[in-house]
DNA sequence: ACTCAAATTGTGAGCGCTCACAATCCTGGC
DNA sequence: GCCAGGATTGTGAGCGCTCACAATTTGAGT
């Protein structure tokens, strides 16, 4: 790694590199001078600079005459709204702050992905805070600093350490939770007492994935889990349900972590028991572990156990063997999470379809063994 | 997907949720009303407010006593500095946006969790803008978006578009570009135009990777590149220049995208081909896809072709078969960038290791078939 | 033409903090 | 014991914008 230490050139400036500079930049901005602000597009407009304020947040009353003159102004100037002053003023909020544990796992990445496109289009900043542990004094610590005047908070919450951020978050700060989807006593309340949470409800594709292992002939399916935030996540409940229903006692999940080694251990684990023919993992990650483990112990996937992932990361298709995924499209759900946000703060809601999860079936799964199938 | 659309909750809260809020709220900010500004500070300490911004910022001359008591009523009172008004002020920068052109490519995404983290060391906040496309509109207005006051700039320089981002901030903006090695005239530039980048010198690593293989026994290694934003990479360079002291003509290098999509199209390019016993890839992505059709042609990996990657994915070492790649620590680099930036602003650089790429041999590589192989 | 309300515009103030400067305080030296 | 000069503290002003309100201009209605 190279880091070159030198601090930039000051002042003198080569000519080399300003003629790159703004070469194709937009129409305004001209010369480069400090930016204008809102009283010199005033006085270039011949108004007072609250009519200007009200020009460019959209006020009503304004004449269209003087609007015109306004909007030309500030064309002409190359204006932009300081979105630090206008924070400050106590203005509408344009900055959402995405509260994560982390930021490169498939589901958080790809959510964060959606919302900075979301938010880009609507014109808000993002920013991104990552929460460091569990502790609580991290917890509070990433909250306060997310909320810090002027932003709203997206709070990406799969597991303990954001759950307890989304939970801490006071309640005069607009927030949008992405969680699991939630089960039990946690989905009761969300009856009486909605919040401005937005999930993925996976239990069905988790049931649909275990009914179909089942339909190829498999005695039983096997569950590798990713930690939960709730006791018992619905992905959970979905697999014990479409067991339940075809009269078979779900066995012991495997609790594992969200990395490929986890998983690979996991399936080292499940590589030794015959009876283990189809695996269900919380996430591609696990299942390309336990691809792995059950190809180093001998047992060829989809020849003598099938493994099925979460997730359907643009790489499962290219996997040895091509994986058979259920596919989240958590991009979609981060562009969700922003359009209830900004219906929350008021702004127009963007109804969002809702895809569904859908299972890929692709070369990782099939029958079972000769040996072992057949129920 | 289930999108709650409802508000949250007004003002009348229910104690379930009321008591989960402050629960292990660090030692600030009791009861809750509106946090403390630098002015409650200042009377609750019997001194001016500019006394207390003065213990905020450092200052020098400040009467111990007088820092003791003010640094006590900070701790009572819960205060934090509010980072926007500060910025507004003209005060010392405290915020960093990244500027990039995707946030899911592994060295992308990789650079900003390393910039997060340093960042949030440095108690800076840290924005993520993606610059929409090559546009120039859509690149100034990346630019002139990220800018707003109050905020350094770390530019993930990987391709056209961010490239351009880069050549197009203002000078006096403090940058840090994060960029691919140096080559040609751009190399030479920099001895005499110092620039704020940062990169990791992978020409020696691309060359290893390629030796290796030659020393395996291949005849020639051929390369499929990543996109490439100079006219050509020092990656690239580093393969022709084993091949040249080996004294093999390098072959036509297949151009390619990142993703594994394309690697897979290539790989059928050159699955037709015996000649070709030795793959070298921009990245993992591409690796992979050129397994998977190597495989799917019928030419295994390593037994037929060898196949090594650059990056080393978290996934790399599950593929099967595991996969030969070159890691590269971009999250390093990230906060190698951070630290650059830091320099840049005044604040104490840290001076950080410099990790170099390394050659990881795994799975995917080997000698040549018998009957293709020896030279 | 004249009144009145509504529509439109302008004024005052301040968000929380930092600059630049002026006003103090202290220390030593004589 | 008094004064220079540095150390320490305080004051004034304003960053760019938004609130709340007051002032002005309209236009309809009679």
């Amino acid at each position: 790694m190279n880091v070159s230490g030198h601090t930039r050139a000051q002042p003198p400036l080569d000519d080399a590199s300003a003629e790159l500079r703004r070469e194709g930049a937009d129409a305004g901005a001209p010369g480069g001078s400090r930016s204008a602000t809102i009283n010199d597009v005033a006085s270039a407009a011949g108004v007072s600079y609250q009519t200007v304020s009200r020009v460019i947040n959209g006020h009503p009353s304004v004449r269209a005459s003087t609007r015109e003159q306004v909007l030309e102004a500030i064309a002409r100037l190359g204006f932009r709204p300081n979105r630090v002053a206008r924070a400050l003023a106590g203005g509408r909020i344009q900055a959402v702050t995405v509260l994560a544990s982390n930021t490169t796992l498939y589901g958080q990445r790809s959510a964060i992905q959606g919302i900075e496109e979301a938010a880009r289009i609507a014109d808000f900043a993002v920013g991104v805070r990552v929460i460091e542990s569990e502790a609580p004094a991290d917890v509070a610590d990433a909250v306060d600093r997310a909320m810090e005047r002027g932003s709203a908070l997206i709070v990406i919450a799969f597991d303990r350490a954001s759950q307890r951020a989304l939970a801490e978050v006071p309640r005069d700060v607009p927030v949008v939770g992405i969680v699991e989807t939630p089960v039990g006593d946690e989905a009761r309340l969300l009856t009486t007492q909605p919040k401005p949470w937005v999930w993925i409800d996976d239990r069905q594709a988790a049931s649909d994935a275990t009914a179909y292992l089942l339909s190829l002939g498999h005695k039983t399916v096997h569950y590798v889990a990713i930690p939960s935030s709730t006791s018992s996540s619905q992905r959970l409940a979905g697999w014990q349900s479409a067991l339940r229903e075809a009269g078979i006692a779900a066995p012991e999940p495997i609790a594992a972590q969200w990395d490929p080694r986890s998983g690979f251990e996991a399936g080292r684990l499940l590589a030794g028991d015959p009876a283990v023919t189809a695996v269900l993992c919380g996430n591609d990650d696990l299942a390309l572990g336990v691809v792995k483990a059950m190809h180093q112990a001998g047992r060829p996937v989809p020849g003598s156990v099938s493994v099925v992932g979460f997730d359907d990361v643009p790489q499962a298709e290219f996997y040895t063997p091509a994986l058979t995924t259920v596919r989240l499209d958590f991009t979609e759900l981060g562009r969700a999470a922003f359009a209830a946000l900004q219906a929350q703060i008021g702004a127009a809601p963007t109804a969002r379809p809702r895809p569904r999860p859908q299972l890929i079936v692709r070369e990782s799964s099939g029958p079972p063994p000769a040996g072992s199938g057949g129920r």
